[in-house]
DNA sequence: TCTTGACTTGGAGCGCACTCGAAGTCGTTG
DNA sequence: CAACGACTTCGAGTGCGCTCCAAGTCAAGA
């Protein structure tokens, strides 16, 4: 699968999966055609759809980067693996009590502004 | 209220209202000490609570600055208002719905490490 | 009167995560 | 064999939202 199918198939520009690799995202160095050009497996391909799952659950890349090493890695570090995933979850959720309570109160807002047009009209 | 105690109140550094109020996000400008410091008055600091409130469901400065020019210009506009308001309250409950989706299928993730942690312990 | 400390301004700097540009290479197609 | 188009690399550029710095001002306390 070549870097344009790869990145249709994952919703990314090709610029980004290439960054990826450039900054120690991936799990080992993608295969090349005879001509340089990269060829995603489907192992590439689960693989950055993982990294598009922490990333837009706002993990940072250097965090990625550290989970990607792990794996690398191999056997034997699943603990630590756990406790990474475990701590991101765990800050995620709080974010997500944040977004959602400050939501509830631009949302009381709304009902102001609905009320008020309401009668304007 | 001097800017010390505003930063303290809201939650945030002295640095960030005043780069509010330069960025143009404030409703009026600030009141002034005969030292020409900063007096916070309770309607700034409701409003710092709502600019805070919409930055951090990820509204841009840019959306914020837009709002706060409505709310400047005065009664009239209040379905303009309403009308940002709600786009707003929609992306973020997109927002909200992809990074629960997403947080799930972390989540599964950590249950499969969780299952092989415990059988290597 | 001198010092201290909390503030002021304008502008520069920073960290993040891409995103883009320029110049070059390769394999296919007419 | 010339042209094309999809790719390559490395480095520079971008947008966002702060964050910090330097130099200066002011009021109050010792």
């Amino acid at each position: 699968m070549s870097i344009a199918e790869a990145a249709a198939e994952t919703g990314l520009t090709t610029h980004t999966p290439r960054y990826y690799e450039r900054d120690g995202l991936m799990l080992a160095s993608v295969d090349r055609s005879t001509a340089g050009h990269r060829r995603y497996s489907d192992r590439d391909l689960t693989w950055i759809e993982m990294i598009t799952r922490l990333r837009s659950t706002g993990m940072p890349i250097r965090d990625v980067r550290r989970y990607a090493a792990l794996v690398r890695a191999g056997v034997g570090n699943e603990a630590e693996r756990l406790d990474l995933l475990k701590a991101h979850r765990q800050r995620v959720e709080d974010q997500l009590a944040e977004v959602t309570s400050h939501l509830r109160a631009i949302d009381h807002k709304i009902g102001l502004y609905e009320g008020q047009v309401e009668r304007t009209s």
